[in-house]
DNA sequence: CGCATATCAGGAGCACTGAGATAA
DNA sequence: CTTATCTCAGTGATCCTGATATGC
């Protein structure tokens, strides 16, 4: 998961195939984005966990950790922890794991829910998210090559897709998209 | 990498840690953008892999598929598979055996490369890439949600990434980009 | 010789399934 | 009893590293 080395290539291996793809489909420019958005997904992915190597994170481990600093308490439930992040439970116990092996937060029983669990965050924990962060923010998540409307753009036109897919339920509670979300 | 079950939180999850970003950091719109593009990937693969789960590929098994179909013999070196499909050799190794596996191609000795191997589509597999495709043009690639010209945006945004992480050589060799690429 | 092509062995990280323990 | 929470074992897919055999 290291950087996808440039390729530079004499062409756009996207458009190449665009090509062949309309001369045999007809044009789809679905297909087009679902590709770009791979692709970006997959560049950003390398040069986000590149960043974060250096503090012994990943970048969904980041995310949790960052989640967890953002609580009164600095300590959430795992349902909800995974609620938020959007992924399985057993990939919440999976990262949170990993982040009590590295000492950056410690399992606690939930005292208002007896099956539940506790993930608290360190402060060897907060520490590491202060320094991560200056790093990630020093670099702009890898996207610097963007204007603020540009991204903002980006965030809205995405929004659109994550809506129908059942993320949450409105369109939008909130007029004001100025900033978009994170996390 | 089923569904990604619709959540239908009452808010939305990435709104709602940029908020506390804000608070905290300071507004970051690359942050918003690299979520919402990162989420974006995840309910995409998981539409594309369910739709073509019936038909034993997978979405990197599909595209490989493809391109051997836009190849004039339907077949190609392994090297240039790797390269039109951005993915490591070793990747290209584990694609092909699968896909060999599977008796949609075939692996023959490079005639004009001693070290070389041929991934060779086979009759089973130009079959099935003919009924994948129709699946995956009905459902337009999980993106129903967008009207032409957004699609385009889409791709015209990202492109702008794909090019800065130096995918290929220039900007754009070519000034009519209006369907955009793919694969 | 160097370099390129492909394969193999192995590991990390992530997403899932299914089963099971515990408690609401 | 049913449901919810969490853990564990196991699988599959992807990506990488490093080593190796082979041919340019």
């Amino acid at each position: 998961m290291s950087h996808p080395k440039p390729l530079n290539l004499p062409f756009d291996p996207i458009d190449r195939a665009a090509e062949s793809w309309r001369a045999r489909f007809g044009p789809s420019s679905a297909m087009a984005a679902v590709t770009s958005i791979m692709r970006a997904q997959q560049i950003l992915l390398s040069q986000l966990d590149s960043l974060l190597k250096p503090h012994d994170l990943t970048f969904a481990r980041y995310e949790a950790l960052v989640l967890l600093t953002f609580s009164h308490t600095g300590s959430l439930p795992l349902w909800k922890i995974g609620e938020r992040l959007m992924v399985h439970p057993t990939s919440v116990t999976n990262t949170v794991d990993r982040l009590e092996k590295s000492g950056f937060v410690c399992r606690l029983p939930n005292p208002r829910d007896g099956r539940g669990v506790l993930a608290e965050i360190t402060d060897k924990g907060r520490e590491v998210v202060r320094r991560a962060t200056a790093d990630l923010m020093a670099a702009e998540f890898g996207l610097t090559m963007y204007a603020e409307d540009e991204l903002q753009q980006i965030f809205g036109q995405l929004r659109t897709l994550r809506v129908a897919a059942g993320d949450f339920a409105g369109p939008s509670m909130r007029q004001d998209e100025e900033h978009g979300g994170l996390l």
